[in-house]
RNA sequence: GCGCCAGUAGCUCAGUGGAGAGAGCGCUACCCUGCGGAGGUAGAGGUCAGAGGUUCGAAUCCUCUCUGGCGUACCA
């Protein structure tokens, strides 16, 4: 990355100035380079010598001086420039920039990959709503999260799986087994009520359709017998179905869908289950207490305030017990290094109990992440709409992609900090669907595309354009531009947050837009892509073509296609 | 009560302790004998919730207050 290199240089430069004696021998912090609001300031800038001021007993300015002119000339930047009160602004050479484009094209897409994950094993759990009923929009926003960022990650370099943990056991799963029951034998006209804060949703009505058309009468029982266990498993096995239709439909593909359930029963190559290991694991290290009939996991030296029960008192097993089971099988039987779930905020109160469980559990636990994003709350116009799977007032994704489209979608939700709530106005949302800033890089990659062909159509090609010829200042902050993917993707691979990437898939197809109309505002033919110029024509066909991988690349990580035309 | 997350333009939101605070939408005025106007340029619009503090430097870090969301189960 050119800002590595670049920081590089600078710290050498830095080196070089206390071992000449111009700088009194101090420690150097880490130089990390600022990157200017103003680019009149350069591409990058070092505050380094304010920093050092205090320490070294000298003017910032002169200190900025001394490292400036050690600056070692490898081509990367142009000549730097000292800028009170004390930085060092640093500008990419423009035969820097204009190889860059050749680097581009070469590498392809991979051209912004990164090596930070070193091939580590990461795995991303995200969504993981109950398969009681369809994914509500909030569910949406975990789905647009956690698929970027594991795009994200694989792009850093790091082996990525994504997983959706199915929540096929508990109380809740046997409630919907209940309801569905109840919508079932309605269908056949017996009496049968539908169990208190059951599910009222339509969804379960269809759900009991489908079940009759698949397998009639079978299931048929008394109004007061429980539900046959075969009619509730199918009921999930069809909701999860449905879920897993609507995330495709979204562009969302898991490696696996993992079963709770799974964590209870031995594993299919033998041995205990996953819970089993874990409480042995528990139990061996003094860490489980009982009372008042219960299992509890104590609180003492994991840093958690309370105890929590993991075994109830009548004998089975919690929710906190399933994920306990659930993060050993994904450290300790898997192996992951680097474990994100992406959670919404309603469940932050379970978070450090986790952490402090996947650490207790194992010695890898530290490298679970819990990614939480604050919930989206609905409106149409000046309506709250609520969203409750039980009341069956709820705003599906379906509904959501049908209404505004899956890219759309995807970038309304990738725009914003997971820790930052948003308001999402349906009524606002479909109106403004033909103005969603996500056509705004889309229509940048599909210009380009049909530049490209035309380009071709008359017989120009790139092949053996030379890039020294692209000195335009609108050609060479287009490459600027492109330069900075493999930043943004460090940026989220470093921080979780997906929305960095969206922000700047806007800022790259500015770069674009601005390059492609510079020729218009300057009334100059001679900017167009397209010239009489055969070698400039090659040349800039070159930027299209390196620009075009770019912004593709930037749409694939946000899992948005990257259409051709328009 | 306690805890977590937030409060930035009319609206929806960016902003890694650094240099006149940004984008999209909305508003105003311009720019096409066009490689695609779903575009570009310029402008109006801000007490970065408020008050202290740390720092050479604070929207950013710390403390308190106010406002909003969420949590505080032998539910998931």
């Amino acid at each position: 990355m050119p800002r590595e290199r670049v920081a590089a240089l600078v710290e050498a430069a830095a080196r070089a100035a206390i071992a000449e004696g111009a700088l009194p021998d101090v420690a150097l912090p880490a130089v990390a380079l600022e990157r200017p609001r103003d680019a009149a300031h350069g591409d990058y800038a070092s505050s380094l010598p304010l920093r050092l001021a205090r320490a070294a007993t000298m003017p910032p300015l002169a200190i900025a001086a001394a490292i400036a002119e050690r600056l070692p000339a490898d081509g990367i930047v142009a000549a730097p420039e000292v800028a009170p009160p004390g930085f060092i602004n640093l500008r990419l050479a423009d035969g820097f920039l204009q190889g860059e484009v050749d680097r581009v094209i070469a590498r392809g897409a991979a051209f912004a990959d990164l090596a930070i994950g070193a091939g580590r094993r990461a795995q991303v759990e995200f969504v993981s709503a109950n398969p009681t009923g369809p994914l509500h929009v909030g569910n949406g926003r975990g789905a647009a999260i956690g698929d970027t960022l594991a795009s994200a990650l694989a792009a850093a370099g790091y082996a990525v799986e994504r997983e959706y943990y199915v929540n096929d056991a508990g109380a809740q799963t046997a409630l919907f087994a209940e309801t569905l029951h109840a919508r079932y034998l309605r269908l056949f006209g017996r009496e049968a009520a539908i169990p208190d804060g059951g599910y009222r949703g339509e969804y379960m009505a269809d759900l009991a359709v489908e079940v009759r058309e698949r397998e009639g009468d079978r299931f048929l029982t008394d109004p007061g017998a429980p539900c046959p266990p075969a009619l509730g498993e199918l009921g999930i096995a069809l909701m999860v179905a449905r879920i897993r239709a609507t995330l495709e439909s979204f562009g969302v593909r898991y490696d696996r869908w993992f079963s709770e359930r799974s964590l209870h029963e031995p594993p299919p190559e033998g041995g205990e289950s996953a819970w089993g290991a874990a409480l042995a694991r528990l139990r061996a290290d003094g860490r489980l207490t009982e009372r008042e009939g219960a299992l509890w996991l104590t609180a003492a030296d994991l840093g958690e305030d309370k105890d929590n029960v993991v075994v109830r008192s009548d004998g089975r097993p919690t929710y906190f017990a399933s994920d306990i089971a659930y993060h050993y099988d994904k450290f300790e039987r898997r192996g992951f290094d680097l474990v994100i779930d992406v959670w919404g905020a309603d469940h932050h109160g379970h978070v450090s109990r986790v952490e402090a469980g996947a650490e207790a559990m194992s010695e890898r636990g530290g490298g679970l992440h819990v990614l939480l994003y604050q919930l989206v709350t609905l409106r149409r116009g000046d309506a709250v709409a609520r969203v409750s799977k039980r009341s069956g007032d709820i705003v599906t994704l379906d509904q959501l992609i049908e209404e505004v489209g899956s890219d759309a979608a995807r970038f309304f939700f990738l725009r914003s900090a997971p820790g930052s709530q948003m308001e999402f106005d349906l009524d606002l949302a479909v109106k403004q669907s033909n103005e969603n800033p996500v056509y705004y890089i889309q229509y940048a990659h599909a210009r380009l595309a049909s530049m490209i062909d035309r380009a071709a159509a008359a017989g120009h090609s790139p092949e053996g354009g030379d890039a020294a010829l692209l000195t335009a200042p609108h050609e060479l902050a287009l490459v600027r531009a492109m330069l900075r993917l493999p930043e943004a993707i460090e940026l989220v691979a470093t921080t979780f947050e997906p929305h960095h990437l969206a922000r700047y898939g806007t800022e790259l197809a500015a770069a674009f837009h601005a390059f492609n109309d510079a020729f218009r505002q300057q009334g100059d033919p001679g900017l167009k892509v397209i010239t009489d110029d055969a070698a400039l024509t090659a040349a800039r066909l070159r930027l299209a073509l390196a620009a075009r991988i770019a912004l593709g690349r930037v749409l694939e990580l946000l899992g948005m296609s990257a259409p051709e035309r328009m």
